[in-house]
DNA sequence: CAGAATCCTTATGGATACTG
DNA sequence: CAGTATCCATAAGGATTCTG
């Protein structure tokens, strides 16, 4: 499921290439989420209401797959415990998740 | 399909609606081509190769019912054209387009 | 807690033939 | 030319149970 592989439609379009990164029914909401920084499995899952843990670690893995984010772990009173946050490659992303958004926000603002 | 209905998830994670516009195998595609001037489901067609008329239809239907697109369409010697443009609201997703398109062509550029 | 495993449903995309 | 209609394949997502 990674698209870290360039292929030729990209050199065509190029933010398709950006687009297959955060494609995904929930992978701009972790984004999104992170933003305000690092995250567990546990808070992330809390924080999507409806997700599976199954669906949570495929975007995850391919989140940190392609490089946006990373994952630590630790143990505490035997206890796994992780966090994901933005790498600094994932971090450059940040300021284009804010041109979405900013462009729906003005978009929703304009209809009213 | 239409994903012009708002959510309340769009309101925690506003880049998901403009997101969401754009998802789609071969939507980022149509809207990169159209930025050169407006085009025909044939021109359209051939610019992507691989794409069924089945599929073409149905992400220009959603571009349009999502606003970013119009369509016309006129005879000519008894064979009817089309013409698929952008709306003046869907011009204003162009910056958006591409800021997504120059931050991948900075990591490719990093990269080498 | 953080996931892995399993099974299942739905969404998305595709090939092909056909029509006004 | 510009699609529709039909049938089919795969991908994506989801519910649930289980484990270190």
């Amino acid at each position: 499921m990674s698209t870290s592989q360039l292929d030729l439609k990209m050199i065509d379009c190029p933010a398709l290439f950006t687009i297959q990164l955060i494609s995904g029914k929930w992978k701009t909401r972790i984004l999104w989420h992170l933003r305000s920084g690092a995250a567990g499995f546990g808070e992330l899952k809390r924080a999507l209401p409806g997700i599976s843990p199954k669906v949570l670690t495929q975007h995850l893995d391919a989140l940190v797959s392609d490089g946006l984010l990373a994952r630590s772990q630790w143990n505490e009173a035997n206890v796994i415990h992780s966090a994901y946050d933005y790498t600094d490659y994932g971090r450059t992303l940040i300021p284009v998740l804010d041109a979405l958004g900013n462009w729906s926000a003005n978009q929703r603002a304009a209809v009213q």
